[in-house]
DNA sequence: GCCAACGTTGGC
DNA sequence: GCCAACGTTGGC
């Protein structure tokens, strides 16, 4: 199946890693995930998939979308064997960062996992709500 | 294997 | 700063 693309969600808090700084690095490897279902989740992305970058705490908005360019490999930034990290840059910055509050109010985002799971730091995004979210991002790839 | 205690995340 | 939700740990 060469078109079976997945779609994500990743959540990092700005003083952390903020997408401006993701913009200058133009690449990074997303370490750090130490929960299981978010490991599975990095786990399961393909190269391409389509990965939407939301800032928690500050500004609690997607910045915008990046891209899977490395599928999951060991963490290199600890030994323990059993957290992954992959390889994401940058694709496009929303031209309206879409805000929590937006994304809560929407019918189409009701059962978002960002709101039904909002301490999951990587999960997944329905087609559906995917392309609700790039019409609110006012922004198309 | 259960569950209380504790720690962390993240919205408010 | 508070607290709800949820994950992890450790005693039994």
């Amino acid at each position: 199946m060469p078109d079976e693309k997945s779609i994500w969600l990743v959540k990092q808090e700005p003083s952390q890693y903020s997408w401006e700084k993701f913009l200058r690095d133009g690449k990074t490897y997303w370490d750090g995930v130490r929960n299981y279902q978010a490991r599975n989740n990095l786990r399961a992305m393909k190269k391409g998939d389509m990965v939407f970058f939301y800032h928690s705490v500050i500004g609690k908005e997607i910045k915008g979308i990046a891209k899977v360019t490395r599928e999951a490999y060991p963490d290199p930034t600890t030994d323990d064997s059993r957290w992954v990290v992959v390889d994401l840059k940058p694709l496009k910055t929303f031209t309206h960062p879409v805000s929590l509050e937006e994304i809560k109010v929407h019918k189409d985002l009701h059962e978002i996992a960002l709101v039904k799971q909002s301490r999951l730091s990587v999960m997944p995004i329905t087609k559906k709500e995917s392309r609700v979210l790039l019409k609110m991002g006012k922004t198309s790839i």
